[in-house]
DNA sequence: CCTAGTCCTGAATGGCCGTACAGTAGATAG
DNA sequence: CTATCTACTGTACGGCCATTCAGGACTAGG
């Protein structure tokens, strides 16, 4: 949906709290009515981008899973898409999405959903590497939410304090937890150059 | 201050974006005027409301750094203070305050001073450690960024998806990476009964 | 006393914005 | 051709809220 998309640019630009529908309108070239007329309230539109952008996220994340390619390879490839970037414009939007959904539990359900999706994905991928001999794990699921929290702590520290954190340091402690986790050398994490 | 306090209650309870300057005035049994009068923003009472958060919460950790009591022992009391409990009272006001800080320069510094003093005063406790032969590091400054991070995203679990985590697993977890990070026992640093 | 300063108030002001509503235009179908 | 439905608009309502302003009260210093 353009609307969605458009939504999200804003909410990235402006903030989830700021957000006003005649921006939303406006940039559409449409009535702020018709945005209403769609979505019923403001709250039901923010709602609906964020499940939008979760599901691009998790289509994304999904196409990277599914690739012929070792576990050990799929695993670093999709911790390398999820970390932010420098602009990290979808984590700006979790971020904000974070502070929203304490309050709010129809985004707490939304996130929480991309949260067990996300996780789900990333076990299976793990479960392959344990089944095929090459990680060693104690729980997956356990593994993963570490994993993962580590991630989301550091992404923080990327977008809040801009570049008070270099990706690539970011990435290489990613990779230095995860063969912890998974019981293999860093080296086998390693992309290949 | 009693209107800070006031202020960092209303942000607890309605959220940062949500704060009105009228329910900090009823509350207190006096007119939004006199909120204006002493802060001249709304913008900086916002920033002052979390500044003596931080002030408070630097107190209280450097309270705990200075009792007499071997590195382990304090490090592990400051993260057990750190971690949110059940309430996470302090931790929804920093999840809304890096939403905000993203578009908001002065709240930015805020927490990049927050942070600074934050890690520094951990970061004294693991040299002490390190002096005194119970800890090894690399870089006890990473180590640091790398054991809050971990902290950090587990608590967005906690406050934003009520209680998709145990406070002892997330004690549990954080024992371990410690463990790792400072190369020690865990049983070294489990409090003592 | 008087002056000046500080703390505080009530009552506007001004602007913003979500939302409701009544209605138009165009397409579809019978 | 008519009736209906859908997508859409302009306009206006209604409320909310930060901030301003013109003072009032109380204090302290001279």
């Amino acid at each position: 949906m353009e609307v969605l998309d458009e939504t999200l640019k804003q909410i990235h630009e402006r903030g989830m709290s700021a957000l006003r529908i005649a921006d939303v309108a406006s940039s559409m070239q449409v009535s702020p009515a018709l945005i209403i007329y769609h979505f019923e309230t403001r709250e039901n539109l923010l709602v609906e981008a964020l499940t939008h952008a979760a599901e691009r996220d998790l289509l994304k994340l999904h196409r990277i899973v599914r690739e012929p390619a070792p576990p050990a390879r799929r695993l670093m490839k999709v911790l390398e898409w999820y970390a932010p970037s420098g602009a990290a414009r979808g984590w700006q939007i979790w971020v904000d999405g974070w502070a929203a959904a304490m309050r709010d539990k129809a985004l707490q359900k939304v996130l929480a959903d991309l949260q067990d999706r996300w996780a789900a994905e990333i076990v299976g991928i793990i479960e392959e590497g344990v089944a095929g001999g090459v990680f060693t794990v104690d729980d997956s699921h356990d593994v993963v939410t570490r994993i993962t929290s580590l991630l989301d702590g550091l992404a923080v520290r990327m977008v809040v304090h801009k570049d008070a954190l270099k990706r690539d340091v970011l990435q290489e402690w990613l990779v230095r937890q995860v063969a912890w986790e998974l019981g293999v050398d860093q080296e086998e994490l390693r992309s290949p150059a």
